[in-house]
DNA sequence: AAGCGAACCTGGCTGC
DNA sequence: TGCAGCCAGGTTCGCT
């Protein structure tokens, strides 16, 4: 699924077809996804005009006129697409690559503008919910949400804070959502490796007896930042699913340094280590065993 | 309490 | 060609 730099792509493709437009018509096409969506969902949708449309986490928040907010989660297999009305051609070859009529095309708004969104999700771990939208922070999605690590407050500090004295291994505590928000399976392995730091060290490590941070929690928040930062600016990574809103696929994929790389030669220059790839708590994890020792 | 495996669901790829 | 098996970007639940 789409982590932070694929969601903050779907959001930039959606904010231009949205961002002022009334909901005229909402098609909800099963009773629910990875939940059910909420009672009256297409009825309180209805009649709408989108203020914003926000990126909170992996979240994406639609703010809406009736005071409601709409919260959408992309799970594994989310996508969106942006296309004109009636016959566009966007939606054609849309459903042309997906060989049918809108297999797994769950939700479709239909704007005053004339655009099309339609939402698709194969495997249906994504979700829709909608929350007041003045308690957005305190509703069930986003109250134990961790850090914005593209906001202001991700550092080694922060990093150091929150890991102290913890003993899971750091690529968990990386993939806790209700620490740092936002990463996933690729890019926590992107910015270890970077980082150049083990996944099996212990979180706690990155803090000092006192709690003050160590160079590596510099690194790593330095790593993440600069790694989420990248992606984003390639529209996201690509592997199977992650589309941007107008169906191309993004780029990043082509510039990991470990993940999905089990088996080829440490790109750091200088190491002759080879990438390898091991499962840690149910998820595959690539690294440079030779230049990520503890 | 932490940590692991399973579960949710579908599709794509590999290998026999 | 067919089919079984494995794997997948997320999250949650339940059992040690």
């Amino acid at each position: 699924m789409p982590e932070l730099p694929e969601v903050e792509t779907v959001r930039r493709g959606l904010e231009p077809a949205m961002v002022g437009a009334r909901l005229m018509r909402v098609e909800q096409r099963r009773a629910a996804l990875r939940f059910p969506f909420p009672d009256r969902f297409a009825e309180r949708l209805t009649g709408a005009e989108v203020t914003a449309l926000a990126r909170r986490a992996k979240y994406l928040v639609a703010h809406l006129t009736s005071g409601e907010a709409l919260i959408m989660h992309l799970g594994m297999t989310g996508r969106f697409l942006v296309s004109a009305g009636g016959r566009g051609e966007v939606l054609g070859q849309y459903h042309h690559e997906h060989g049918g009529e809108g297999a797994h095309d769950h939700v479709v708004f239909h704007l005053s503008n004339g655009t099309l969104v339609t939402y698709n999700d194969a495997r249906r771990f994504g979700f829709m919910d909608l929350v007041p939208g003045d308690a957005l922070d305190a509703c069930r999605h986003l109250s134990g949400v961790g850090l914005e690590p593209l906001g202001p407050d991700l550092d080694g500090a922060a990093v150091a804070r929150l890991f102290r004295a913890k003993r899971t291994p750091l690529k968990a505590a990386l993939l806790d959502q209700r620490l740092v928000a936002g990463l996933g399976n690729i890019y926590v392995c992107e910015a270890l490796f970077r980082a150049g730091l083990s996944p099996e060290a212990p979180a706690g490590s990155l803090a000092e007896a006192d709690g003050r941070p160590t160079p590596a929690a510099h690194r790593l928040a330095a790593e993440i930042r600069a790694v989420l930062e990248e992606a984003v600016a390639a529209g996201g990574s690509t592997l199977r699913d992650h589309r941007q809103t107008d169906g191309a696929a993004g780029a990043f994929q082509h510039r990991f340094r470990v993940y999905d790389r089990a088996g080829e030669p440490c790109p750091n220059p200088g190491c002759e280590g080879t990438i390898a790839r091991f499962v840690q708590a149910g998820r595959s994890t690539f690294h440079c065993p030779v230049c990520q020792e503890a």
